[in-house]
DNA sequence: GCGAAGCTGACATAAGCCTGACAATCTGTC
DNA sequence: GACAGATTGTCAGGCTTATGTCAGCTTCGC
C-alpha cells in the first residue's frame, strides 16, 4: 500500500511516515503543495493523505484538492484538518475529499480509515483489479492477460491502471495525458496515442476501443 | 437520494429525517436493529446512517454492520458515535463502515458526507437514461439497444442523449441544430435529417417518429 | 395528384488516429 | 561513470471515420 503525504509540519510528517512505514506502507512525503500536485506516480498511489492546514505562498490544500478532482484523478483522499475547523472539512468533502481525521491523529484511527479506504477503493475486493481478461495489481506491479504474465513498461502500466479503474468508460486524452505527466510540460497528444498503440500491441488491439474525438475505452 | 436511518432516539431520529427531507431526500425511518435487519429495500437504498450507540435487547449497531457486511451488502454505511468513543470508530471502519460522524450532528456536515458517500457510490452503478429498449450513459459514453451496445458516432450519441432526455416528446429541427452545434455556424437542416437517418439505421427505424413541419419524437 | 417536407445513398473532405522509425532519455549493471 | 538496453517522445506519412452536401427519390397532407 503506497502512500502520498501531504504535509508541511516537519515533526508530524516524520512521525507519520515513521510509523506508516513501520506498519509496511510505503510512504511519499512531500512538504509543498507544488510537489504534491506535480505528483507523478497518483496512479500507483492508494491512497493521499493531505493535511489541509498547509501555510504555504503556493496554494492551500482545498486548491490542491479541487485541482486532482477536476482533472479526473480518483485516488482517495484523507484530508486532515484542525480540530473545530469543521467549515474546511464540509468544503473539503464537497471538493472530493473521501474522508477526513481531526488533528491531533491518533494513529490507530488514521490506520482503520486508510484500510477502510483503500478497501472502498477495491470494492471489497483483493488488492487486484480485473476487467474482462484483464488483472492488474497495483501494489505488486503486476499485470496479466487471460492469466500470461505481461510485460509493461511503466507508462504502459499506468495507462492500463487507469483504464481498468473506469472499465467501459470513455477515457480522454486530456485526462490520460494529466494522469501520466501530472502538470510538466506540455505533451503531445501524439505521445497518448503512442502510449496506445504500445500497450494495444501487448493486450489486443481490439482490447481499447477508440472513440473518435472523445477518448478511449477499455472493452469488457 | 433515498436513505435508510437506523437511529433509535426518537427526539434525534425525527429531527434528521425532518431536516433531511427538507432537501429532498427520501428518509425511512427505523428504530430497532432487528426492523433494520430485515430491511427489504437496501438494493434501493443509496446511503445508510447506522447509530452505533443502539441500546437495545436484539442487537447492537456493530453487531447490524457486521452482519451486512457479512452477507455481502455493499451499500453505503455511515454510522453515528458519542464523542470520545473513538473504539467504537475504529471497530466500526474495521467492520466495513465507509465513514463516520461523531454526535452532535452537525447537520451540513452531515449532508456533505452523505454527498461524498453518494459521489463514491456511483462510480459503480452509473446514472443511465432509458427509454424502452434503449439506453444510455453519458458518463460511460456507452449506448445500447435491447442490450446490444450500440456503436454511435459524436453527433449520433449527442442526437439520441436529446431524445432520451425527453422521450415522447417532440424535438424541433432547431432545437436538434442548437444542441448538435452550439455557437458554430449555422448548418443545414438537411444534416439534421441525414443524421436522424443514420442513427435510426442503429437503433430501428420506428424508434423515431417524424412529426411534419414540427420535428422528432422517439417512441417509447 | 401536386407541392412541400423529409429521406437516404453516394461522395468529398478534413479531422482524427495509427504506427513504423528514429532520436533522446532514462535505468540498471558492472 | 560508462555502457547496453529499455523506455519514451517526436515525426511523418498513411489510413480510417465522421459528417456536410447534393441529388434524386419517397411520403404526406390536402
Amino acid at each position: 500500500m503506497r502512500l502520498l503525504l501531504v504535509e508541511d509540519d516537519a515533526e508530524l510528517g516524520r512521525r507519520l511516515s515513521e510509523r506508516l512505514g513501520a506498519v509496511g506502507m510505503a510512504v511519499d512525503w512531500v512538504q509543498t503543495a507544488e510537489s504534491a500536485r506535480d505528483w507523478p506516480d497518483l496512479a500507483e498511489t492508494a491512497a493521499v493523505i493531505l493535511d489541509l492546514d498547509l501555510g504555504l505562498p503556493d496554494g492551500d490544500g482545498l486548491d490542491l484538492l479541487r485541482h486532482w478532482r477536476a482533472s479526473g484523478e480518483v485516488v482517495p483522499i484523507l484530508i486532515l484538518t484542525a480540530r473545530g475547523n469543521w467549515r474546511d472539512k464540509v468544503e473539503g468533502l464537497n471538493s472530493g475529499a473521501d474522508d477526513f481525521l481531526v488533528k491531533p491523529v491518533r494513529f490507530e484511527e488514521l490506520l482503520a480509515r486508510l484500510h477502510a479506504l483503500w478497501r472502498r477503493g477495491r470494492g471489497q475486493a483483493p488488492a487486484t483489479i480485473a476487467a474482462g481478461n484483464l488483472a492488474l495489481d497495483p501494489q505488486a506491479r503486476t499485470a496479466t492477460l487471460a492469466g500470461q504474465p505481461l510485460d509493461l513498461s511503466r507508462k504502459e502500466f499506468a495507462l492500463l491502471h487507469l483504464f481498468l479503474r473506469r472499465p467501459g468508460h470513455v477515457i480522454s486524452q486530456d485526462m490520460i495525458l494529466e494522469q501520466l505527466y501530472a502538470l510538466e510540460a506540455e505533451r503531445d497528444r501524439n505521445a497518448v496515442e503512442a502510449h496506445v498503440s504500445r500497450l494495444r500491441r501487448k493486450i489486443g488491439r481490439d482490447a481499447i476501443r477508440t472513440v473518435r474525438g472523445l477518448g478511449y475505452r477499455l472493452e469488457v
